[in-house]
DNA sequence: TTTTGAAGTCTCTCC
DNA sequence: GACTTCAAAA
């Protein structure tokens, strides 16, 4: 190597030794991940179904990379979540020990940041930007919105979260405003010139006030690696190898960055499933797998299609799922593990019943000696857990909740962190605003005339101090001026630093909560446990940065730093948030036509694909037992009880259904099923006679 | 100009 | 059901 580490050794002209780890590959590895761990140099694709050791392969590539003399610093892995690259780099040092530790994973959008930081000087964006999550996004389309004046028309203008949805979209995929909104928001389309007026000013203001949001990561990444050749080859540079888990997921920018790191060696491998595309929604398209060879000639492909996850049964199941959707790298997964139950298909009355179902059969599972943690329910969204969690919640059976966790949403948690952000970046409009619209008395037309007067100021802090308010608002305006002081003049960083700022804060803010909400204790309880985060980190800009990219997903993981996960709990999760992950036995609930698929997806053949995909995913998720349970009647539980979806879901056709075995709980025609109802609650359900108000007697 | 109450909108998935 | 938007009152 010279010495400046850049050099690649041509790999494929060493000779091959027994490992340095002292492994034996071929013993560990079946032919097709051993070909794929030790190929040498040149684009690699591995095409790895589900449950096919597609991290066990990728960990040891990394070994047989080290083991071959790639310095781990000079070795990339891009991972989709924190938790995978965590994952894969345990591993890694448990085959190869602590070196692997100096491989370099995350997020693309984690490893954007940190190069950002790092060369960002050099093409003009200062070190010191602040991050915005996409509410914060949101929130700024609507300040630029409002200083252009949009919106004052008889005709509904777009909402803030749609401008920054075709914004984001164009950006990540690269397709022409126009056409999104020609294709998405036809009614909108008279306001082209408008948005795209917008978009200039929003880039603008991003721009003077030092901010940066998550699509720009991904763009200045792309940019640098475009602006010069220097700077693109100090970049590049930085990485002999690149790896990329989940590649089905990824959209063209990231496509695009990929190419622009791998140019000098074309050293990249990517990993993927197309069968596993899930993620349209936020630009990725499974093109870029479908046509990585054709990016990168000279693609050696390798598939992966033995299954060591689930039952013949499962798969059976799942393989016929899949086997309709339209183009795809074929493969049919199999396996030869035992023969086992079939799945179940599990018709319940409706929600209350599937509900008692899943907990009854849950309880049983851990009986026969199955961990809670073992265990998951599966669901389309969020919100189709509720019912669950309630019953989950008076049986005392402990859950942790994945996916749709809204905390660092919520407002009076952004609130907070406004204060913070406030300080770290004077130029923060969008967290002045909010800390703003706070302070009674103050409303939007008074924050935008603060606002002005702090831009004309040069974002000065002390100017903030000098700007008089209305009558009303002058004594919360001088609090927040007195409360920022203390803030600013805090003793030297130390470890408790930013929990001791936010309790500061608190002497301020929780005053406000108690006044604004008519629960305000698990909102407080959400800002102690925010405090109990910020204990883990150094320094307040740390802090804001990692929760911008590194949302946990599940409330547990805040508390875990230390706890950990000692204590058994089931886990809920949207299909999404379980993606890589396995359990023993998996419930997929609200397999309703109309639910999963959701209605909103039946628009277009595409999306309804993606809808299987999904479907498949959580299936695959399963070692053991898979149920997908449908309720017959799932009433929209909210008022307007117009609509209720009775239709099991499309993707559970005759022929997936000819792979299960089918249990009707509770139906008239008493089948030779089981029937494992029969609740130990209250006598009387509330809510079934609330429903036989309006039903049948 | 801010606040308040009523009507209206839309339900997801995540870095 | 939660949140936004709109119109009228303070």
């Amino acid at each position: 190597m010279t010495d400046d580490g850049r050099t690649v050794i041509p790999l494929h002209e060493r000779v091959v030794s027994p490992a340095a780890s002292g492994r034996d590959f071929a013993a560990e590895l079946n032919p097709d991940q051993l070909a794929a761990a030790t190929h040498g140099d040149g684009p690699l694709l591995i095409v790895a179904g589900a449950g096919s050791g597609k991290t066990r392969t990728l960990v040891y590539r990394v070994a047989h990379l080290v083991d071959r003399g790639v310095r781990p610093e000079r070795i990339l892995l891009l991972t989709f979540t924190r938790r995978a690259a965590h994952e894969m780099l345990s591993r890694a040092e448990r085959l190869i020990g602590s070196a692997s530790r100096n491989v370099h994973g995350g997020t693309f959008h984690a490893t954007a940041h940190r190069l950002l930081r790092r060369f960002g000087p050099a093409a003009g964006l200062p070190r010191d930007f602040s991050i915005m999550d996409q509410g914060d996004s949101a929130d700024l389309m609507q300040i630029s919105r409002a200083a252009l004046g949009f919106g004052a028309g008889a005709k509904r203008f777009p909402k803030k979260e749609t401008l920054h949805h075709v914004y984001s979209r164009h950006v990540n995929t690269g397709i022409a405003m126009e056409d999104i909104v020609r294709d998405e928001y036809p009614r909108f389309i008279e306001y082209i010139p408008d948005f795209t007026r917008l978009y200039a000013d929003y880039t603008l203001r991003k721009q003077e006030r030092n901010l940066v949001d998550y699509d720009d990561l991904l763009l200045l990444w792309a940019m640098l690696l475009e602006a010069s050749p220097e700077l693109a080859s100090d970049i590049a540079g930085l990485y002999d190898h690149i790896l990329v888990d989940e590649y089905q997921d990824t959209n063209a920018l990231q496509a695009r960055i990929l190419r622009g790191m791998a140019r000098m060696h074309s050293n990249v491998t990517v990993v993927g499933d197309d069968a596993q595309s899930i993620y349209s929604f936020r630009g990725a398209t499974i093109r870029n797998i479908l046509d990585f060879p054709a990016q990168f000639p000279g693609t050696r492909v390798v598939t992966l299609d033995r299954n060591y996850r689930s039952t013949p049964q499962i798969l059976g199941t799942s393989n016929t799922l899949i086997a309709h959707a339209g183009e795809r790298f074929a493969k049919t997964l199999w396996t030869d593990r035992a023969a086992a139950e079939r799945p179940l298909l599990v018709t319940a009355r409706d929600e209350p019943q599937q509900t008692r179902y899943v907990v009854d059969r849950i309880l049983e599972l851990h009986e026969e000696g199955i961990a809670l943690r073992s265990i998951a329910v599966l669901f389309r969204a969020g919100y189709m857990s509720a019912d669950l969690e309630i019953e989950l919640a008076n049986r005392k059976i402990p859950f942790e909740k994945w996916g749709g966790i809204k905390f660092l949403e919520a407002a009076h948690v952004k609130d907070v962190l406004a204060f913070l952000r406030v300080l770290e970046n004077p130029r923060d409009e969008v967290s002045w605003y909010r800390l703003l619209l706070l302070l009674p008395g103050i409303g939007e037309a008074t924050a935008r005339s603060a606002m002005e007067a702090l831009a004309a100021a040069a974002w000065d802090s002390a100017a903030f101090g000098g700007f008089v308010p209305p009558p009303r608002a002058r004594a919360a305006h001088a609090s927040l001026v007195a409360l920022l002081g203390t803030l600013r003049s805090a003793p030297e960083a130390d470890d408790a630093r930013v929990a001791r700022e936010i309790g500061h804060v608190r002497t301020m803010y929780d005053a406000m909560v108690r006044d604004r909400y008519d629960r305000p204790e698990p909102r407080l309880a959400d800002l102690d446990q925010l405090q109990t985060i910020a204990a883990g980190f150094p320094d307040r800009t740390t802090f804001l940065s990692a929760l911008a990219l590194e949302p946990p997903s599940a409330t547990q993981d805040f508390a875990g730093a230390s706890a950990d996960s000692e204590d058994d709990a089931l886990v809920l999760s949207t299909v999404h948030s379980a993606k890589g992950k396995e359990w023993d036995a998996v419930f997929v609930i609200s397999a309703v036509d109309g639910l999963f698929p959701s209605t909103r997806a039946l628009g277009s053949d595409e999306d309804t694909e993606e809808e299987r995909r999904l479907m498949y995913v959580a299936m695959t998720r399963a070692r053991d037992h898979l149920s997908v349970v449908h309720p017959l009647n799932s009433y929209g539980s909210q008022r307007g009880a117009d609509y209720s979806l009775t239709q099991l879901s499309r993707f559970v056709d005759p022929e997936v259904r000819a792979t299960m075995q089918h249990v009707a709980l509770g139906s008239d025609d008493r089948a030779a099923e089981p029937v494992l109802v029969e609740q130990r609650g209250p006598v009387v359900d509330l809510r079934a006679l609330l429903r036989g108000r309006f039903g049948a007697v």
